[in-house]
DNA sequence: ACTATATTTCGCGAGGAGACGAAATGAATT
DNA sequence: AATTCATTTCGTCTCCTCGCGAAATATAGT
């Protein structure tokens, strides 16, 4: 199949005219992302957000990479959508919810990538939280 | 209502993610066009048309000036949104579509409005092409 | 007032998008 | 080999989108 120049433009304003994909490309700008770690930010169901990169995938807007079980997403790297990228998150930058996903992304990304995927973001939180505390208790500094 | 800066973002990409939108938009660069000059170059019903440019329009891409029975309509005049429309557009101009468009926009501008609007493309531009014919035997300029 | 006409709104049907859970797949770990 | 586990695919449901024609609306002309 051969997609027309107006074809390619309307797949990729497609692909970023919904707020999860939308939500996913911001976070992307800021790095490499496992599925497990979109998938925690975003809150839903596994097969919904599989569903979401395969249409960024198709529109060029992200690339994958797989390291074993895990699948690392990026951004694209056709120089034509790097325009669109920047152009379509340049007013969002304000937004509440974009810059509450990439705080979140930023403490994901000091979890353990294995209990993220495995037991999900609260209780990853949660046993990390317990670990330092005993690592403290250990070290004997208490007041 | 008041929505956020992603949720408008989102409107946007959205509205510009359809063929017959972004079309209709590229046309518009060049300048405005009555509603019925839109519809003659989509080859759209005009409920369909008006569907699309109500699109348009929430979105902010467009704007619309009554003018007698006749709308027209323009780009918007919101100054976040032209990026979007140079952005989505620039890699448009070698495509065909596009191009058909902008040569049959042209052509159309060149029709009594009056005529295109009543009768269609087609009809508008036999009836003008037979009138030239009779201006020109009137002026008698044969071999 | 009546008619013509440009456009919008309404109602409908077909198809696509987006959510989920269950099952399948592929790649470690045991 | 068996199991665990991250991810994808599949089936299903609901809702939205997009196309149309018919009816409604609004404005001009007669």
């Amino acid at each position: 199949m051969n997609y027309s120049s107006l074809d390619t433009a309307v797949a990729i304003a497609r692909a970023l005219g919904h707020p999860a994909r939308l939500r996913t490309i911001a976070m992307l700008r800021r790095g490499e992302l496992c599925v497990c770690q979109i998938t925690a930010v975003l809150t839903l169901a596994p097969s919904t957000v599989s569903a979401h990169l395969r249409e960024l995938r198709r529109a060029g807007l992200t690339a994958e990479r797989k390291e074993g079980r895990w699948v690392w997403v990026g951004l694209g790297v056709g120089t034509e959508i790097r325009p669109w990228i920047d152009n379509a998150l340049a007013g969002t930058s304000g937004d509440e919810q974009m810059q509450a996903d990439l705080a979140l992304v930023e403490e994901i990304r000091g979890l353990p990538l294995e209990d993220l995927c495995r037991l999900g973001y609260e209780a990853a939180r949660e046993k990390r939280r317990s670990k330092v505390d005993t690592a403290r208790s250990k070290e004997g500094d208490r007041p």
